[in-house]
Parts: C-alpha cells; sequence; structure tokens
DNA sequence: AAAAAAAGAATGAACGTTCATTTTTACTTA
DNA sequence: TAAGTAAAAATGAACGTTCATTCTTTTTTT
C-alpha cells in the first residue's frame, strides 16, 4: 500500500504539473523535461505512468473533466423541480470554473485544439448525462426551450468559460453580482417565454 | 507593381497555410517546414515576410480577426434600431462561422490558448467597437440589459464559436432554423424582459 | 549589371524517448 | 528480528530525430 501510495502521488504530481505549464505556456512550449522538473522527477519516470507526451496530456484531460464533472453534479438531487435543479448545477459549474479556474482553464483549452484525441473527448463528455437528462425533462414540462442539447449547452453552460478566460487573463474581474447576472442571462437564454 | 503583386500572393499563402495546419495539427504539430511546403515556398522564404514563427501566427491572428471584424460590420447602418443593428450584426457574424470557418475555427483556437502574444491580441479586439457601441445605445435606451459587455459577448456571441467547432468537429449539424433558434436565444439573453 | 528575392542545404539547439544503472521496496529464510 | 535477495521503481545520461533559423548560392527583377 505504502508503494501504491507514492506511485498515486507521482502521477498527480505529473498531472498537475501538465496543467500548470499547458496553461502559462501551451502544449507547444510544454517539454517533458519541464513537466518532470516541475513533479520534481526525472524525465524517465513519465514513461513508468504514461505511454508518452499524447497519453500524459489525453489522460490529464480525462482527469479534470471528470473532476469538474463530480463537482458539478455533487448533492444534485434528481427530485428537484427543473429550475431549481438548473440553478443548482450551474451554479456549481460556475464556483467550479471560478475555484478551480486553473483546472478549469486547462479544459477550455483543449475544448479549442486537436492536442487531445478524439476518444479521450467522448470520453470526457459522457459525465455530463444528468444535465442532459435535466433538459430533457424542462423541455417534456415545458419550461425549457425544445431546442439542441449542444445549443442548450452553448448558452446556457460554455459563456462561462468566456468569462472565466478573461477573469484569468485579468482583462475582466468577476465578482458575486456578475455571478447573478450571467446566471439571468443563461435561465432566460433557455427557459420558455411565458 | 508586379514584385509587389508576387509578395503579397506568397505572404497571403503562408498566412492560409499556417490556418489549415495549425486548425488540422495544433500549434505543437506545425512546423515551418510544412507550412513553406504547404505554401509552395522554401523556408528561408518565410523569414523575408515573417520575423519568426512567433510573428508569423500573430500576424495570421490579426489579419482573420479583421477579416471576421470587417464582415460582420460590412453594409451596417449605425442608424438602424437597436434591436435591428443587433440582428444584423449577429447574422453576420453567424454567417462569418459557417460560411469562413476555418477562419473561425482558427479564431477560436488562438482564443484560449496561449500561443498569441498580448499585444496581438489587444489589436485583434480593437475593431470590435460599433458593437460595444450599439449595446452602449441599447443600455441606455433601456432595451438590452445593464451589463458588462463581457457578459454581453460571452452570451450573444461568443457561443456561436461553440456550435462552430461541434459543427465543424461533426458533432453537431448547423442548419438554418438552428440559426434562428441560436439568434432567439442570443437575443433573449440580453434584451430586457418587459 | 546591380539589387532583391528565393532557394536548398546546413546548423545548433531542443525535443521526446530509451538505455544502463542505481535505489528502494517487498519478501524469504534463518 | 536480521540478513539476503529478487523484483519494481526511479534515475541521469545518452540517442536519434526534428525543429526553427541562418548561410551561401542561384534565380529573378529592374
Amino acid at each position: 500500500m505504502a508503494k501504491l501510495q507514492k506511485s498515486i502521488d507521482k502521477r498527480n504530481a505529473l498531472v498537475q504539473a501538465t496543467i500548470e505549464l499547458v496553461n502559462n505556456n501551451g502544449f507547444h512550449a510544454t517539454p517533458m523535461s519541464k513537466i518532470a522538473k516541475m513533479a520534481k522527477v526525472s524525465p524517465a519516470t513519465i514513461y513508468l505512468y504514461f505511454e508518452n507526451k499524447q497519453d500524459l496530456v489525453n489522460q490529464t484531460y480525462i482527469d479534470v473533466k471528470a473532476e469538474y464533472t463530480n463537482y458539478a453534479f455533487e448533492n444534485y438531487d434528481e427530485s428537484m423541480s427543473v429550475e431549481a435543479g438548473f440553478e443548482y448545477i450551474w451554479k456549481r459549474i460556475a464556483d467550479f470554473k471560478l475555484k478551480e479556474c486553473e483546472h478549469a482553464m486547462f479544459l477550455a483549452q483543449c475544448d479549442n485544439t486537436p492536442m487531445i484525441d478524439e476518444p479521450s473527448r467522448m470520453e470526457g463528455i459522457k459525465h455530463l448525462q444528468p444535465l442532459v437528462d435535466l433538459w430533457q425533462r424542462g423541455k417534456k414540462e415545458g419550461i425549457i426551450k425544445p431546442l439542441s442539447d449542444f445549443i442548450l449547452y452553448a448558452y446556457a453552460i460554455n459563456p462561462l468559460s468566456f468569462l472565466m478566460i478573461n477573469q484569468k487573463r485579468g482583462t475582466f474581474k468577476m465578482d458575486e453580482s456578475h455571478i447573478e447576472e450571467a446566471y439571468q442571462a443563461a435561465w432566460d437564454s433557455i427557459k420558455m417565454n411565458a
């Protein structure tokens, strides 16, 4: 067990170093040697945990995506009303993007780049199902517009990435009232008009 | 003039090759040699037009961003009503993202990445002023919510990038009615409620 | 014929990955 | 428990390759 524990620590350190370096320098400017140095590990050691650089970045992506969705749906209760459920999930996601903004930033970068391979992307998307189910119910009840899940995600969730990036970049400062405003915009964009 | 013409052609070919290769392989996997080959030029020739790789990608970004905003505001008339003006600009942007999706894809990739340096990013953002002015007017007239321009952009415009990327990736097919739905979601998110 | 533009080949640095070796761990036996 | 040992984990140095960039020469333009 001591051995296994140690291994997990190293793997985590490598994943964390990958996130930080890719965030700050981009994938193109983060060599394995730097990742190793930041994780306080020999370059050769990386290859005990990951097949190659592509595998390292794929696994990092999947890890962070899982962390993201776990956070989003923690304590979410499917018996909530559609509106309450949406507000709950939305605010959890907003919370994640602000508190774990390093990780959220990494995801945003991956999502617009051919950095991640298709299978890993598919793997990452799987855990959003509860949100899709909620929307499904909302459409049936006439509370949410009958739109494709992609459009709903584009308007209800994705704008948070843009805001988070600009906050991280320092071009925009997000405070409590901004979050409330953003939530209102998100809900207005997908809710059925009376 | 013949000389200058020839030069511009080569520069354009280099910019276009950069866009295609970065789109398909990512910045980290597009060597200068490939860019040169695709532009049918010697690698050394690139350095007659650009200082280095960073400069090439910066200038490509600025070029495409200018093309984007020129397209968005072509024939836009500031005397339109706020709602009509917004619809006009929004649909021009949607048009651009669908018709020039290679170029839009490139911008989306740049926008979430430390690939572009800060000065070039600032340069690229400048030409959005007419839209900001329109929003300003809309807020004054009580037609558009009194939100930060970042939030307005996040909800009114940015979702198109997400939809475009997924369309390009083949996970989502955008047709005429989807565009109309997306427009409605965009407008609902930023318009004042009666 | 001089100047400008372009080319291909060359260069040194940096990269991802592997190799040979050492260190640590886990287990056996006394 | 202590010594011995085999396996696993980790390492730093090395490898071959690829990259961005430059150098020298050739071609094109004026």
